[in-house]
DNA sequence: GTCTATATAGGGATAGAC
DNA sequence: GTCTATCCCTATATAGAC
C-alpha cells in the first residue's frame, strides 16, 4: 500500500478476485484462474497476498467500505423522509447492480461461505442495518411512515434486491435477459420503491 | 430405490448431506464429514451415489419437488383470492423455516455454487415462479390485486424470505436470535403478509 | 453393504533463481 | 516483483477383502 508501484498490481488482483469469489464462492474460487486472469503466475499472488484467506479479506473490506459510504451520503441528502428514502433506495439498487459479484460474495458470506477459521466482523453489517432502520423508526416516530418492523423491514429489502441482481438472472432470465441494462435497472428500482413506499404510507382511512 | 433395505441408509445420507451442503456450499463440503455424521466409512457413500455431484443432484431434487407439491397445494386452497394468497405465503415460510439449509442450497445454487458440469434444470424453478405469477396475474385481470410487476413481485418475495432465514441470522442475530423459534415464524410471517397485502392491495383513491 | 487400503489429482503454499 | 519448480496435504474416487 505504501509502494505506489504495487498499487496497479494489487487493484486488479482486487477486482479479478472479486469477480471469481462472486462467480465461485471461497471454496470454488482457484488461485490460478485468478492468477490467470490477471496475467501472473500463481506464485506471484503471494507477494501481495499472505494467503487465499488474507486476499478474500481484503475483497470483503473494501466491498464493505463503499457500501457504508454510499448509505451515509445518502441519508444525509435533503428533501422530505421520503425523498431521502427514495434516494437511499435508488443509490443502493444502483450500488448493487453495479457490483453484482461484490453483492454475491456478501450475500454467500451471510450463508456461511468463508474461510473455516473466518470471524466476520458482523459490527460492520450490523452498524449498517441499525443506521438505516434507525432512519426509518425515526419517520415513525413523526408518524410520517407506517408502523412496520424497520429491522424486517430493511432486512427484507436487502434481501429482495439482492435477490434481484444474482439469483433472479438465472432463476427467470426471461424476465430480465440482462440486469446490466439501464432499462432493467430502473425498472427494478421502480418496483422497489413502490413496494416500500406502499409497505411504509400510513393508512388514509 | 427398489431395495428397500437400501432405503434406511440412503435417507440418512440425503438428510445429512442436505444440511453439509446448506452449510458450507458444494465445494466447501467434504464427503469425509457427511460419512462421518452418517456413522459409516467415506468410501461407504459410493455404494449409494455414484459420485459427489450425483449427491448434490439428488438432494437438490428431492427440494425441488416437495417445494413445487407445496405451492401447488395452497394455490388449490379455498377462498378468495386474498385467503390464498395468504395461505400460500404462509406455506411458504413455514417450508423455508422448516428447512434453512435446503433453502441456503437452493439459493447458493442460483449464485453459482454448484459442481462444474451442472446443468440447472433451471426449467422446474421457471415452471414454478410461472405457476405463483400467473396467479398474481388472474387476479390483477380480476381487479382484485393492484396493478404491479408479477414476477419482480414474486422474486422479490423468494428473496426476502430466503434472506430471512439464512443470512438475517447472521447478520442481525439480535433481531430473531432463534428463526427456529414458534414466536420468531410467526413474526416473519405477520411481515411478509403485510407486506405482500400492502403491495396488492389497489389504491382506494 | 461396509470396511481398509490406496490410487490419483488438484490446489494452496514455499524455495530460490533472476 | 515475477518466474519455475516443487512440496505437501487434502479430497475424491477406486480396488478388493470380508
Amino acid at each position: 500500500m505504501r509502494d505506489p508501484a504495487e498499487r496497479g498490481t494489487r487493484d486488479r488482483i482486487l477486482a479479478v478476485a472479486e469477480a471469481s469469489l462472486g462467480a465461485h464462492g471461497y471454496h470454488g474460487t482457484r488461485l490460478h484462474e485468478i492468477a490467470s486472469r490477471v496475467g501472473i503466475q500463481k506464485a506471484s499472488l503471494f507477494h501481495y497476498f499472505a494467503s487465499k484467506e488474507q486476499l478474500y479479506r481484503a475483497v470483503v473490506e473494501q466491498g464493505m467500505g463503499e457500501t457504508e459510504q454510499l448509505i451515509r451520503h445518502a441519508l444525509e441528502s435533503a428533501g422530505s423522509l421520503f425523498d431521502k428514502l427514495r434516494t437511499l433506495l435508488e443509490a443502493y439498487v444502483d450500488l448493487v447492480a453495479l457490483h453484482p459479484e461484490r453483492t454475491k460474495i456478501l450475500l454467500r458470506q451471510t450463508l456461511g461461505d468463508a474461510p473455516e477459521s473466518y470471524q466476520p466482523a458482523d459490527s460492520d453489517s450490523e452498524r449498517l442495518l441499525k443506521l438505516v432502520s434507525t432512519f426509518i423508526r425515526e419517520g415513525q416516530r413523526k408518524r410520517v411512515f407506517a408502523p412496520i418492523d424497520p429491522q424486517a423491514l430493511v432486512l427484507g429489502i436487502v434481501g429482495m434486491v439482492a435477490f434481484f441482481f444474482t439469483s433472479a438472472p438465472v432463476l427467470a432470465p426471461h424476465w430480465v435477459a440482462n440486469t446490466t441494462s439501464a432499462a432493467a435497472i430502473a425498472q427494478i428500482k421502480r418496483h422497489v420503491i413502490e413496494v416500500v413506499e406502499r409497505a411504509l404510507t400510513p393508512e388514509r382511512a
